[in-house]
DNA sequence: TTGTATGCGTTATCAT
DNA sequence: ATGATAACGCATACAA
């Protein structure tokens, strides 16, 4: 970066430093003609305040991090697009960290940004922690935390979450009221509190409406498309279920590829509902049944949290947002 | 930010702020054991150097930004994916900025990356430039810039590109092959050379089998879904296509909805071909058959060609990388 | 091996 | 309304 500094710019211009640097801050006391005069010239040289320099000063960075466990999810890429919305609007810059759901990936990554190279923190946490306290010295560091879908419970901080447990409930219901008896619910992590509250309204739908539920009919997951294929798989061949919730998107992918290999109909013999955000689920084969959370709105919503807590202008720095997700109901449940 | 600086940490320890410096900027001159002792202590108290001021001092940022016209769109996050990979290996924080496909939008982004905030930029531009050479006094500032996939041709700079005119010669011969006769081009952008490149191949493809082509087979669409539906729908009631070669994604879910509505049976009685980063595109009813970009891989390239731009390991600071893309065959096009 | 002093580019404070 | 100066926190050249 070549670039010119303010007292280049003072001396080109026959003038001091601080006249240079007030014209920038909009400053009062100021002439509008010089302050006219400078910035024309400024623009003609392409020059711009050192950002190192003045955040050095103001010990502040304008950016914020936003720490999420893939972007190739079309959950967290509306999401992202929410909180890049919303912080580009407030002049903020967005720092993308993706941890692919480890663990240690996050820690460093949060431990990378103590330094000031971001004023806040917009997080949806990897499942696999095993010390979900380190998040607490950003606490100490006056660091704003904000958690959107997939946080920790053991962290106080402020939250954006969606009614996982009553929509799960509603889900499961719907799949009940659509003749299924035999429903299998597919789990990707079970120390996260999101996943937790959704399993927990599908057992309490099973609960209401009498129908038995044993531990083969969970499912664990995971990251690996193969590996789910085949625990999927081996519950398929097992127990032969007429129902399928999948608490996350890809886990309905797989089971798609399933039912095709297996010949099994979707929704004559197996129904299908599932979380996921996918735009056009109307198009697959059969139109999907989901479980749609809010993404963006979410994204904006964490985003609006953690500028309330940046710019001190809230008094409750642990306020927690729910918004509702809604049940599109289409082919794979019903038919 | 409520940190410690060197100051009091060498205070604390007895040390020069020298010393202190010297133990994390990994110098030999220290004796390992007080270079300890310092790591251990700060690391206690959760001390870092201020990025700001230690980047002040080095005149950079560890910063890369990203520039897309979209995050909600599958091409780009895998493309951001492979940035992020890449740029955490090698140390580097990565800034999203999101253009809406904005011309406007993408010129105040960049302008506001001339203070350090970045020490280079991958850009992927809006369409709708009306001046594309803002860009060259990137080159001025000695910014390294690298484009992938869309790129301005007046702007001379590193590019990471795939074969667009082969692969959409290739696409336009199997659709042909497949027995269409009246095939429609759904174009976003006539600026960009890659979508110049794409047109060119359908052309001459159409050409090499004296298949007739008129300017009503090229239907022009937008960033708008319905604007789109219009367009495309106003076409196929007239044109009555026997298939369909969508430049961009969302254009074949655009004719996945109208085909749905006007009850036309893809593949029966149209055929389509679009190019897509889709990862469930098998799932689709019928599945779709892809020109599918390394959107990845292309995003590792962008990367490795910034950095080497970057830490000037290179001599041709506009080195062209083009990839191959590939066509995979699924039921949209055949039967 | 460690300490001292200077400057990186700004901006706020104080003076004029 | 404008100018001089100190300080933000760090890293290097130089001194010891």
């Amino acid at each position: 970066m070549d670039s010119i500094n303010i007292k280049e710019l003072a001396q080109k211009l026959n003038l001091s430093k601080s006249t240079i640097s007030r014209a920038f801050r909009d400053h009062n006391d100021i002439s509008s003609k010089t302050k006219e005069r400078i910035l024309a010239f400024a623009k003609e040289l392409n020059y711009q305040p050192n950002h190192h320099a003045s955040n050095l000063r103001a010990q502040k960075s304008k950016n914020i991090a936003v720490i999420v466990p893939e972007i190739t999810n079309n959950f967290f890429s509306q999401a992202i697009d929410g909180i890049e919305k919303v912080a580009s609007e407030k002049g903020y810059h967005v720092l993308i960290y993706l941890t692919s759901d480890c663990f240690e990936k996050e820690v460093s990554y949060v431990n990378d940004l103590y330094n000031g190279r971001a004023d806040g923190i917009i997080m949806s946490v990897s499942g696999d922690a095993t010390d979900q306290t380190y998040l607490n010295k950003l606490r100490e560091k006056k660091m704003p935390l904000v958690f959107f879908d997939r946080g920790y419970d053991t962290v106080p901080t402020a939250k954006v979450t969606t009614n996982d447990y009553e929509i799960s409930f509603e889900a499961t219901t719907h799949l009940i009221k659509s003749g299924c008896r035999n429903i299998i619910y597919l789990m990707v992590n079970e120390n996260l509190s999101i996943f937790k509250n959704r399993f927990q309204g599908y057992i309490d739908a099973l609960k209401k409406f009498n129908i038995n539920y044993n531990d083969e009919m969970l499912v664990y997951c995971g990251h690996n498309f193969d590996e789910n294929y085949t625990a999927i798989n081996k519950a398929f061949v097992k127990l032969r279920p007429d129902g399928v919730f999948a608490s996350v998107e890809r886990l309905a992918f797989a089971t798609y590829y399933i039912c095709n290999d297996l010949k099994l109909s979707i929704p004559k013999q197996v129904k299908v509902i599932s979380f996921s955000s996918l735009e056009i689920a109307p198009l697959l084969n059969p139109p999907l049944t989901t479980i749609t959370q809010p993404a963006f709105e979410m994204g904006v919503q964490a985003a609006t949290l953690l500028f309330k807590k940046l710019l001190k202008k809230t008094d409750n720095p642990d306020e927690q947002i729910m918004l509702n997700s809604k049940i599109i109901i289409r082919s794979s449940t019903t038919g």
